[in-house]
RNA sequence: GGAGGCUUCGCCUAGUCUGGUCUAUGGCGCCGCACUGCUAAUGCGGUUGGGGUUUUAAAGCCCCUCCCGGGUUCGAAUCCCGGAGCCUCCGCCA
């Protein structure tokens, strides 16, 4: 939900934003609308609640013909309110449902238009030189560390096993961003993957994106597809002490539906309905969110620098942000197979979007409460191995092990394909 | 799965049977002031949150908020119905 103290004092810049990201103007005349006319049922329930209250309070000591004409003005009165406060209601769900077709202000400086408009920022490191490069799927056959054979047998396709030393490296992998994440003051944890709708849709997860998300009918709970959600619902009606940014790497499990992406991605473990992540979420001041933003930034690309795979980093335009995003970050790694980038971790700043429908505040220098800023961002996912296997590649289908990971399997600097 | 209990302004708590004077009691914590040469102690005052209105701003005034949603009533923390969460016991499973 955006500010609407903002919009009404500022309507140009949420109208400019709108624009920016190629949806409706008329959203924001919606939105302006809709405000007004919550506070106009406001302000007439209130007037009409005054009276009835300071009636009803006259009549206890009223006797008489006084009591009989209050008792018979304030059942009159009595009605009114009843109206005037179901016409409040309407009018607020109106304002709730126009809210909802506001996306996220855009931070001044991000791109404008659609997918294909980002900016490159920066390319880290050179696409090595592999001839005829195997894909990942087949290098993970060969070292029998993937298996979406039997993963379709069992659960469907998108569905996969990690085995042997494709477990290993994966749990590796996740502790290396786990480490890495304690190292710069994150509290790690792990949240529940079932979380109630209130808190999907506090995390604006059930507009867009809602036929994405696994839902279990019989229990009203949804799978997350990143534990950012129940990262953010965490704190959901706190107040919380933010003189230094609050820091969560949560390691999880996520479900994605995938739907409307058939045909893409079919192949290996790019675009699945099940994987795992360590995701970094904050909590902090507005005013810190920017500067935390890039903190974020450089935690990732440590991670990346430490699996030695080369990247880069783009400056997400604003039709791509999705509806909580300010601004956002993605960096893709180089598959060698495709000879592309592809995302691997992705970081936004929601500002105080997310946190408003949260309900999560601190307090600020005069002690008010104010609303905070929450920012997530990717520390490793499975997709990563994607990227690992391929760039580290040998001619025989063995794959070298980056210095980082070489401790979570065994010490090997090597993993070679099985034989037969 | 069954039975019962609980949920009050940061925390604890009074109030609910018997509706209005609840503008919600008291304690702890916190903040300010006073006093004492420091600390401690003491005294006084303040301290839920959201919204509306007015304003450069603040103050003020008003409304909502006693787990949530309905209902009864002129009037609900209090009575009725539905729901959620927590706890205890029983059953079932391991």
């Amino acid at each position: 939900m955006i500010d609407l103290r903002l919009l009404r004092e500022d309507p140009e810049t949420v109208r400019a934003s709108q624009r920016a990201r190629g949806e409706s103007e008329a959203a924001v005349d919606g939105l302006l609308h809709a405000d007004a006319a919550r506070r106009t049922a406001v302000g007439r329930f209130e007037a009409l609640r005054a009276e009835q209250k300071q009636l009803s309070g006259r009549i206890p000591t009223a006797r008489g013909d006084e009591r009989a004409a209050l008792l018979a003005r304030a059942k009159e009165l009595a009605a009114s309110v009843k109206e005037a406060e179901a016409a409040v209601g309407a009018a607020e769900e109106t304002l709730r449902a126009a809210q909802l077709a506001v996306p996220n202000v855009i931070e001044p400086g991000t791109p404008p238009g659609g997918e294909d408009d980002y900016v490159v920022l920066r390319t880290v490191g050179d696409p090595p030189e592999i001839e005829s490069p195997r894909d990942h799927l087949e290098l993970g056959e060969g070292l029998r560390a993937i298996d979406v054979e039997r993963g379709a047998k069992v659960s469907g396709s998108r569905f996969y096993y990690l085995t042997g030393i494709g477990a290993l490296l994966q749990l590796g992998m996740l502790q290396l961003a786990i480490q890495h994440a304690l190292e710069a003051g994150f509290t790690p944890v792990i949240p529940p993957v079932l979380v109630k709708p209130e808190s999907m849709e506090g995390t604006g997860f059930l507009g867009a994106h809602a036929s994405e998300v696994y839902r279990l009918e019989a229990d009203d709970l949804y799978l997350v597809g990143t534990s950012e959600v129940p990262l953010a619902a965490y704190h959901s009606g706190e107040i919380l002490q933010l003189d230094e940014p609050r820091r969560y790497a949560g390691w999880s499990s996520c479900f994605r539906r995938e739907a409307g992406s058939y045909g893409k991605d079919v192949r290996g473990i790019i675009r699945v309905h099940q994987f795992d992540k360590v995701e970094m979420f904050s909590y902090c001041r507005p005013e810190d969110a920017a500067a935390e933003h890039l903190r974020l930034l450089a935690w990732e690309e440590e991670m990346l620098a430490k699996v030695e795979v080369p990247y880069r980093v783009i400056d997400v335009a604003a039709g791509d942000l999705g509806s909580s995003a300010a601004r956002k970050y993605d960096c893709e790694a180089w598959v060698p197979s495709q000879g592309r980038y592809r995302e691997v971790t992705s970081t936004s700043n929601c500002t105080t979007f997310q946190a408003r429908r949260l309900q999560i505040r601190y307090r600020d220098a005069d002690g008010k409460p104010q609303i905070a800023a929450t920012l997530n961002g990717t520390l490793a996912t499975t997709r990563w191995l994607v990227s690992i296997l391929e760039n580290h590649q040998q001619p025989d289908g063995s794959v070298r092990v980056p210095k980082a990971l070489q401790p979570y399997v065994g010490g090997q600097e090597f993993l070679e394909p099985a034989r037969g």
